[in-house]
DNA sequence: TAGCACATGTAACTCGTTACATGATTTG
DNA sequence: CAAATCATGTAACGAGTTACATGTGCTA
């Protein structure tokens, strides 16, 4: 069984062969934005799933001295993703040290406090705007696979509809807790 | 400087002393809800935050064979939460294996993905109620520290605002998504 | 009398980050 | 000609989980 980001890695070749590079980039956007992983973590990842048989790579002679080696998915490695996709997870264990902070934050000034919302919020109109561009890319650029489950674009769009939902909500938090920050100060 | 659990640790000491154990237990609720931690990790920690001045400890001669410790927060310990507390934070990595899932959720047939959704549904749903009941405990509780930024239970309230913003807008998205798969299916 | 709550510690292992290491091609 | 991009790997370290280890007092 693959680990966590071995999934991810095979979620990504079950759309299009990629080298080890393209992946890691796509580890930063769009994966990034739910999962990431540096190329020292993906590199002996890819090795790991080759030896298990989910992927296979060809080399294709490219620029610098090492070997570009091009990864796909296996028919094995695309049964072992759908199997794990669909498969009920744990509640998993929730890490948000945000709200440690806030558990504290009484031991702090208010007007501090208030310094450290207002920053967040800034960081999720500027995260929640980022996800509406691409909401309106995506519904632009292909209309009918966001309505259809088997296509990788209704996957991307889901988790997009994630984003945005989150965002939105954190930010009314936000502005909740300055409120009730700036009513006593 | 202590790590993210050394704070959560000094969260919970600037609020009233506790055993390494009843800290272990606080880990699991209410600061579970965005923060764990197992006690083979609290121990070490606790001899760390020890040496660094933050934190004494006391033995009380209490059951078992081993000393009883008793530990409680310095006043150096309560200026480093206050100041780790309202200092700003880079935007964590997030880390969310359901989306990862759903990334690749077009890979699995649809009425398997409503399965895996309708549990993710389930456990929200409870979650919220949970939070639900705590939020009307806490109301009959303290009503006037609520509002005071000053006071622990404001920054507790905070927290548990934000679990249930965060809940009902998982309910929401886990709704449209069935949706979705249902529509098609 | 068996199991649970209280209570504290260590060891082995996995996952993830940062730093070390190399080197060609393209662009400013 | 300097810096960024493409491209792949290893090493050291820190954080977190699971398992190992011990032992008392209370309750069903």
């Amino acid at each position: 069984m693959p680990t966590t980001l071995g999934y991810a890695l095979l979620g990504l070749l079950a759309r299009a062969p990629r080298t080890g590079y393209a992946l890691t980039q796509a580890l930063r956007a769009p994966i990034g934005y739910f999962w990431t992983a540096s190329h020292s973590q993906v590199y002996p990842e890819l090795a790991r799933l080759e030896a298990a048989g989910l992927i296979r790579h060809r080399v294709v002679d490219g620029p610098g001295p090492r070997d570009t080696k091009s990864y796909r998915i296996t028919a094995t490695g695309r049964r072992a993703l759908a199997t794990w996709a669909a498969a009920p997870m744990p509640r998993p264990t929730e890490r948000d040290e945000l709200m440690l902070k806030v558990f504290s934050l009484w031991t702090a000034a208010p007007e501090r406090a208030a310094d450290l919302v207002t920053r967040q919020r800034a960081m999720h109109v500027e995260r929640l705007a980022e996800y509406q561009r691409i909401d309106a890319e995506m519904r632009a650029a292909s209309p009918a696979e966001l309505r259809d489950p088997r296509t990788p674009e209704f996957s991307s769009y889901a988790t997009l509809r994630r984003g945005i939902s989150f965002e939105a909500h954190a930010l009314t938090w936000c502005d909740w807790l300055l409120a009730q920050l700036g009513g006593t100060a």
